[in-house]
DNA sequence: CTGTAACTGATAATACTTTTCAATTAGCAG
DNA sequence: CTGCTAATTGAAAAGTATTATCAGTTACAG
């Protein structure tokens, strides 16, 4: 099991999850892939190593990993969502609108340089040809910070 | 019709589309509201004015308008799109994790601006308590730039 | 006004996700 | 190690969002 794989497995362990050979190979398809997977791209590599196992379970386990914040998820374009290890904070997406491809990148610096000179340096480190860009805050508004847990 | 309804429509009709009524009273409805619609929610604010109207035609004139970049297309949590006046061009979002409620903002110093400093001065003005935010650049990776048009 | 291609709305089909429920199993107590 | 129990699984069905099909209708160029 690799380090990132026991991150997340005991953590599911320590929210009072069982730690089940289903549980177990969703995380490691995850963390063994650096690619955004949809839940049925996730289904079918588990399903090589884990015939048997529910596209059912699959789902339900992406939904729990992704409520603990153990693993990202992204929505784009198309019709499903898309996951990824690693939690959502201060993590970052390159997503080309040819083919879907999605790259992450970490940006620590975001707080130095500007939005525009992190397009650049990101366009010379990927290859990728850049004619887009946003910037989505998540919070919570004004009256559901007076109303807590309401409607969460 | 309000100006911002001209824009849209007299954009349908330069593209070759014919402008039905129903397309106007989808494009009012989005250009009507402040908020970010659902296509549900678009097709019963439709319905008030234009009952009978399909729901069928309200998932083609947005896909139709998205497509031509008249209207703003948003993918976040939950499981449906929703879509604002505007095109998606340099216009960001605030999102309510608690009730799914979208403000935009123009952001037109993002280029002096770090994302930090934004942060602090989007909450002054708006009052959300923002917890936190993603970066997502839009482009064609290195393999789409040289197969063009492949797989769009 | 007329013809025609584009558009609409009803129905059906498809895709994605969640619910339900009986059978199974992880992990604890002894 | 063994048995217990609540959590988990997988199959089937239901639910929700979206798209395709197609006959009838309509915008608009001429």
């Amino acid at each position: 099991m690799k380090p990132s794989d026991r991150n997340i497995t005991t953590a599911l362990r320590r929210h009072g999850y069982k730690l089940t050979p289903q549980r177990c190979a969703v995380v490691h398809a995850i963390t063994s892939s650096q690619d955004h997977l949809t839940p049925t791209a996730i289904f079918e590599k588990v399903s090589q190593n884990h015939p048997g196992i529910g596209l059912v379970t699959v789902y339900r386990t992406l939904k729990l990993l992704a409520e603990l914040e153990l693993i990202c998820e992204l929505h784009t374009g198309g019709n499903c969502p898309s996951y990824t290890a690693g939690t959502s904070h201060h993590h970052h997406h390159l997503v080309c609108s040819g083919c879907g491809k999605v790259v992450d990148f970490a940006s620590p610096r975001l707080i130095e340089h500007n939005v525009v000179e992190l397009e650049g340096r990101l366009s010379r480190e990927s290859g990728f040809r850049i004619d887009d860009h946003l910037l989505e805050f998540t919070g919570l508004c004004q009256l559901c910070q007076k109303a807590p847990a309401s409607s969460v």
